[in-house]
RNA sequence: GGAGAGGUGGGAGAGUGGCUUAAUCCACCAGUUUGCUAAACUGGCGUACUCGAUUAGGGUACCGGGGGUUCGAAUCCCCCCCUCUCCGCCA
């Protein structure tokens, strides 16, 4: 969320670039501020009533250590009209808090001033382009075609066990996989990403930390008997790692890279977009997270934007990298690159990476601070994720776009976690 | 699952109703001293909100969380959460 004195002192601003969003609602920030000045008048109010209590309680204490107790009685009588007073001003006070707290997580993120207007992701900037598209001989199948004919992936088995959205991986198909989730992180930890393994499972707390609470909670499966949350992505675990933490200037940027399953109810999507794996329950991503000084994360940015990039490259898979439109801007993200690969035999391009910069929108939240030498408070670091890369939808155009009469072709960065000899599957 | 112990600043740790403005030690920062380092000494050392002028300097809140008793709560009472130890179970 925008921390007050940003609204405060920028109001023009923000309504200006929220309209980029198609973020209509002058009103709502005119409210906070209203009700911003109502909630420090009243503390005002209530810390000099406080005051006056504390003195009061100190007297009484005195006289009664110096045995004049009638004084001492007299003063008491006079706490009470205070404390009276007190209690309605601490109530007051606290509704007023969560009002603006309230209305405070409803005002979406301020885009960056180079995101382009536009309403869905038909406005979306292509930013590059790159690879070839292959032409595929005649017969060609689609990757959950593939995934049957080699035994790679079994989705009726997944229904059995679980349900629809959970696919068996399983011999060449599984080994694939994880080869995959290796060499993304083996490539993550050459850039300097710190590989963490974090819990699958998250508490409310830091469920809320990253805003997937109270909003999206119908997008997490919940484990009822110990009120945990199954993480839809591993950004939840890795984030909090630094929730309520203050860094020193000297320690950022923080570089995190974690392979995780992502668990995702998914509630409300069918159809064919569904279909194999452009859309299951349960998914391995790897994602990288970076915390960074506000001044460079732009910069970080960028270099998140081209690491990926070349993970793409070196996959020999044909993309493109789109800036997000404002009206196709997440909620919390202040400028977001998307990255789609061609998945040949569907003739479609298919997501797989989402790389943003939140600034200090998850932050304030998070209480995720850092100290910089000289300043006498803690300042909001900024934060920025996104995945290298998920992979299902990598996995459904390699199948695809490699296939050949004789079998799919392994990519030459994965042929040293493939196993000896390890080039092909047929 | 059963039994017990506990949760206090960055860390250790004292504090059972008002000389607490949370002692003390360690760590950290600045300074003094000093061939250098170290030691010693002096001072500083939390967070949030708020008043003030983005100053100086104040005020308030915060001792796991939430209620309660009281003029006054880290301290007493109630509820909840969490951690540790032992036992049981277990990859």
């Amino acid at each position: 969320m925008l921390t007050i004195p940003y609204i405060r002192d920028n109001r023009e601003t923000i309504l200006k670039r929220l309209e980029i969003k198609n973020f209509r609602n002058p009103e709502l920030i005119d409210q906070i501020i209203a009700l911003d000045n109502e909630r420090r008048s009243l503390q005002v109010k209530t810390n000099e009533q406080q005051a006056e209590m504390n003195r009061l309680s100190k007297e009484i204490g005195m006289l009664f250590k110096s045995g004049e107790q009638e004084k001492a009685n007299q003063v008491k009588k006079q706490t009470t009209s205070i404390k009276q007073e007190l209690e309605t001003l601490e109530q007051n006070l606290q509704i007023s808090n969560s009002k603006v707290n309230e209305l405070l997580v409803q005002v979406p993120n301020v885009p960056h001033p180079s995101v382009p207007a536009g309403k869905s992701e038909a406005d979306n900037k292509e930013i590059r382009l790159g690879g070839d598209i292959p032409q595929l001989a005649a017969g060609s199948l689609p990757h959950w075609e593939l995934a049957k004919k080699y035994n790679l992936i079994d989705f009726e088995l997944g229904v059995k066990i679980t349900g629809a959205g959970f696919p068996v991986y399983r011999g060449q198909g599984a080994r694939l996989q994880r080869a995959l989730i290796a060499w993304f992180l083996d490539e993550n930890t050459r850039a300097g990403y710190e590989e963490i393994l974090p819990p699958l499972m998250v508490n409310e707390a830091s469920a809320f930390g990253t805003g997937n609470l109270p909003d999206k909670e119908g997008q997490m499966y919940h484990v009822t008997g110990d009120n945990l949350y199954m993480i839809p992505t591993a950004e939840i675990p890795v984030t909090n790692i630094y929730r309520d933490v203050i860094l020193n200037a000297e320690d950022l940027p923080v570089k995190n890279t974690a392979y995780t399953p992502c668990f995702r109810r998914e509630a409300g999507s069918y159809g064919k977009d569904v279909r194999g794996l452009n859309r299951v329950h349960q998914f391995d991503k790897v994602e990288i997270v970076q915390i960074e000084h506000p001044t460079r994360s732009y910069q970080a940015l960028e270099e998140m934007v081209s690491h990926v990039e070349q993970l793409i490259v070196k996959l020999g898979l044909p993309y493109r990298i789109v800036e997000l439109c404002g009206g196709d801007l997440s909620f919390t993200s202040a400028l977001t690159y998307d990255f789609e690969v061609y998945s040949a035999a569907q003739e479609k391009w298919l997501e797989v990476s989402s790389v943003s910069n939140f600034e200090s929108f998850q932050t304030n939240r998070l209480k995720l601070r850092f100290r910089e030498p000289g300043e006498k408070r803690p300042l909001l670091a900024h934060t920025l994720n996104g995945s290298s890369l998920a992979l299902p939808r990598i996995m459904a155009a390699l199948l695809e776009n490699f296939q050949t009469p004789e079998g799919i072709i392994i990519p030459e960065v994965l042929h040293p976690y493939m196993g000896p000899g390890n080039t092909m599957i047929s």
